[in-house]
RNA sequence: CGGGGCGUAGCGCAGUCCGGUUAGCGUAUCUGCUUUGGGAGCAGGAGGCCGCAGGUUCGAAUCCUGCCGCCCCGACCA
């Protein structure tokens, strides 16, 4: 029935490709690794900005933007932040082109080297910690609490459309605070924004905990995330929240007077989370016939398809539809109205289905006659046919089900892929034939949770906030444990 | 960087092993007619540096050499 893409079941990778190509949301670029973002996929991009960004304004942070390009320097002050990020840093060394003395086009011109190179940014804390030095004096000028949306880019291996690509836009927020325990609120503060987003947005439930070391983010004290499971039973990190504590404030000397007159150093935090999100709406909700969109972040989330054979039917039909779409944005529906002669109703069925738009209302002669119309739901394809009168209330009511059965059938599976193991072949069992979550003990060692990844490809996903005390042996030395990790394959 | 696959019409592909008419099919596109409640049918038309550069040959999409690019699977990472 649907053309041309691959069946989840039988090559996952190929099935999402297929359905961010064909779905209209994204291309790979004449630079590898790079994409363009088509408008049914920016689209959804500017929904989950709209909701993200309100979120922020709401717990008073404000938007700010610095700059693409951040001087080499820069990047050597925090150690174990340029450990992290060195490998993967693009730059710029000139700025100017010429044209080839012998005609083969446009050369880099040698006299145009910069004094000091220019990285491109693979995330900001460092432009912007060297400005807060400037920004904060004193602890009235605290807390800071900015947030910028961005692009960033970052030289990766190895890139899928939307999960892991070379330039990739994002928000980053970056807060500067007087006391450890005000940063850490925030840290968590944000972490609980991204759950909230994750879970009634996207209709995805998460995980929430806080990362191993090996995982942490370069520079930060602590990184706490949340992680969805994908349909592939492989787990995806959807948002980040950092406790840097005053390790960019060392860095770059950011210092405030403090209420009894003395120096300290500032407190930071910084939280993100990106374009990969599209990616998990695709992995986690959609199925063979396309993408399948949760009605908050559906650009649209209404489409309506008339259904006529000669054009003086169109027009009474028109008439209705244009009543009922009005009717339906009155309550901040957002509604198209599919009157193009150019394709049959049955392609315009197809593809909606394949571009996840989660209801479709049909409406024809006979419908006119009867005073009717039929209402097509995308998350379980099924069809019913009401009367006009109370289609506003049922579209209504149907965009609330949608979202909640997305979210409902989303956490089942996972429920059901999140199993416990208590000892290493059970763990690798589990893994090879399942994939999914498993809960494990640990000893807690960078030794172990290496091993595990070398023997299993499995890594430690979070370690949770609140765990439940359990008495336990690592499974991989035996050693005593007090408490499960989760650990899953990862994107 | 390793392993695998692939570059032929906008997209998807066949043809390459074994060189030989005018390079073909599906789809999309254009024209016309008929159609329209699940990706319509028929007829006609247009569309190609066969990835690039050399070489072998009377003759190369096909054989040889070199290069470039893309995708997938790993190692690194949001």
């Amino acid at each position: 029935m649907t053309k041309g893409i691959t069946k989840k079941s039988e090559d996952y990778a190929a099935w999402y490709n297929d359905i961010v190509k064909k779905a209209d949301l994204a291309e790979n670029s004449p630079v590898r690794g790079c994409m363009i973002i088509k408008p049914n996929g920016f689209a959804i991009w500017e929904k989950m900005q709209s909701a993200i960004d309100k979120m922020f304004k709401d717990t008073g942070h404000a938007n700010v933007y610095f700059p693409l390009l951040i001087p080499k320097s820069f990047m050597s002050k925090e150690a174990a932040h340029v450990e992290g990020f060195a490998k993967e840093c693009a730059v710029v060394t000139h700025y100017r082109l010429k044209n080839a003395d012998d005609g083969s086009g446009v050369i880099v011109d040698p006299e145009a080297k910069l004094e000091e190179e220019l990285i491109i940014r693979p995330t900001s804390e460092t432009v912007i910690w060297s400005t807060y030095k400037k920004w904060i004096q004193s602890y009235r000028d605290l807390p800071l609490l900015l947030n910028q949306w961005t692009n960033v880019v970052r030289w990766e291996m190895r890139t899928r459309l939307f999960l892991r690509t070379t330039e990739f836009l994002w928000q980053e927020g970056h807060t500067a605070h007087a006391t450890k325990r005000e940063a850490i609120d925030e840290t968590l503060k944000m972490l609980d924004v991204y759950v909230a987003f994750a879970e009634k947005y996207m209709a995805m439930p998460v995980l929430k905990g806080v990362k191993t070391e090996t995982e942490r983010f370069a520079g930060a004290v602590d990184t706490y995330c949340i992680e969805a499971l994908m349909q592939d039973g492989k787990s995806l990190q959807l948002g980040t929240s950092h406790f840097l504590g005053q390790n960019f404030a060392r860095a770059f000397d950011v210092q405030f007077a403090t209420k009894e007159g003395n120096l300290e150093y500032v407190w930071g935090t910084s939280w993100g989370t990106s374009t990969r999100l599209i990616g998990a709406l695709v992995m986690a909700h959609s199925d063979d016939n396309g993408l399948i969109l949760p009605p908050k972040l559906a650009p649209i989330q209404v489409v309506i398809v008339p259904i006529y054979k000669k054009p003086e039917e169109l027009v009474d039909i028109r008439k209705v539809v244009e009543q009922m779409k009005s009717q339906l944005q009155d309550k901040d529906i957002s509604v198209k109205f599919d009157d193009r002669d150019t394709y049959k109703p049955g392609w315009k069925f197809a593809e909606y289905e394949l571009k996840g738009v989660p209801v479709r209302l049909a409406i024809g002669p006979r419908d006119l006659e009867n005073g009717t119309v039929e209402v097509a739901r995308r998350d379980t394809l099924e069809k019913s046919v009401i009367s006009l009168e109370g289609v506003v209330l049922h579209v209504q009511n149907l965009l609330t089900d949608i979202q909640e059965n997305i979210y409902r059938k989303a956490l089942k599976f996972r429920e059901e892929n999140t199993r416990r193991a208590d000892t290493y072949d059970e763990f690798k069992e589990i893994l090879v034939e399942r994939g999914g979550f498993v809960l494990a003990h640990w000893d807690g060692t960078k030794e172990t949770e290496e091993k595990i990844k070398s023997e299993t490809m499995a890594t430690i996903r979070l370690i949770p906030l609140q765990p439940d005390k359990e008495k336990g042996k690592c499974i991989y030395s035996g050693k005593p444990s007090d408490y499960r990790v989760v650990f899953a394959k990862a994107y």
